[in-house]
DNA sequence: TGACGTACTATTATCGATAATCGATTCCGG
DNA sequence: CCGGAATCGATTATCGATAATAGTACGTCA
């Protein structure tokens, strides 16, 4: 397989590879990384590697050992709770700090609720999932709160809700329930009320996270 | 200066110094970390100070654009107040999930308790820190998700808070009404009803955040 | 004089090699 | 056959040097 990177900065390119490699699950949980296997396949040296490694160890993907190497921290089904658990708290945050919304992020929202609804109705997935992902990540940003964003953005949470959203839409009833929520939540966002909007969300997130329930 | 580091694991040691000066100040917001500077000032190669920037931008602590170098990402009060949010929240959540704590959870944190007002007593305001701080962070690991724990600790609350309380104990009222704020919380949070000893929180964490005002 | 291009300098990105360390295996005396 | 020391292979940690790049200072030409 050719992998080598050529163009600007090896380690960022590797460092974007090995994190999706880790939240798709072709690195599982425990493997450890080893450098100059790696090294090899991107054809560089040690040194942008271990670059790329330190970074994602600072994001908490990886945990290092000295002289015992870097291993994958999995993203096991509770870490994952853990994480929607989290991710629940910055979005009502969100809500109960600003609701009611203006007018331009009630637009933005709807764009995307827009959005899906048309690439649900054509049955392309993945552009429902861009939005999809688009409309949480706009809710957490209408909260006004900076640092909540970047630590919505240092979860990887385009990565991880797009595994999730996958697995959900192979399953039984597919995308359609979400596409109803959401649209249930975007009127109750609308109302202006946080408690329904929260309660309307709570569940959104409770079905997404059951992607991962065996 | 001799800031020349022997022992073992070269980059973790330059990390953590980077960390503590980037936290408390010595080294200001988009100020530019050089690497060959560093290196020789800790006597290593420009390698394991990359390392160490990388594992810092990992944290989001720095930037660093392709050959501009790594820049300090500041501080600021606006971060610092997003941050207080952040950790509230986390607190707040272990309370409303999991009070009423567990006899052993309220011992851990009548330890601290003690502590705390042992010191203060005795005037020792460096033990005092540890002890609250240890407090809030065992406060966090009540509430059971071990991604809010390692989100504290990415945040580098020992430092933060440390700075912030070295400044409140150099002010007017210094740490007594923090003593009585932890012993207020504390009767809340053993009398078992949340919505009290989430109002005391918010009031302890609302006085620490004045730390950073001007 | 002033706009423009060009060499120079400071700094980062990457390399290839060496030192340090770990884990497993082998070898040996009992 | 067994326990432990010595050794070997694999891997990480660090080094010193080189290549690539951005910003700057300067000189040239109109």
């Amino acid at each position: 397989m050719d992998t080598a990177l050529k163009r600007v900065c090896m380690r960022d390119r590797i460092r974007d590879v090995l994190i999706a490699r880790i939240l798709d699950g072709t690195y599982p949980a425990g493997l450890q990384l080893k450098e100059l296997s790696l090294a090899r396949e991107f054809n560089v040296s040690q040194a942008p590697i271990r670059e790329a490694l330190r970074e994602l160890e600072g994001t908490g993907l990886v945990t290092s050992e000295r002289y015992r190497g870097t291993r994958v921290r999995g993203a096991d089904s509770v870490e994952m709770r853990e994480s929607y658990e989290l991710r629940l708290m910055m979005e009502i945050h969100a809500i109960e700090r600003s609701l009611p919304f203006p007018a331009e992020t009630l637009g933005k929202l709807q764009a995307c609720m827009t959005g899906m609804k048309e690439s649900f109705a054509r049955g392309d997935s993945e552009p429902y999932i861009d939005w999809a992902l688009d409309f949480h990540r706009s809710l957490v940003e209408a909260g006004g709160n900076g640092t909540f964003l970047k630590l919505w953005d240092s979860l990887h949470w385009d990565v991880r809700g797009r595994i999730a959203l996958r697995r959900l839409a192979a399953r039984g009833a597919g995308l359609a329930p979400l596409v109803a929520m959401h649209e249930t939540l975007m009127n109750r966002l609308r109302a202006g009320a946080p408690a329904p909007a929260v309660a309307q969300l709570t569940a959104i997130l409770q079905t997404v996270s059951q992607a991962f329930e065996p």
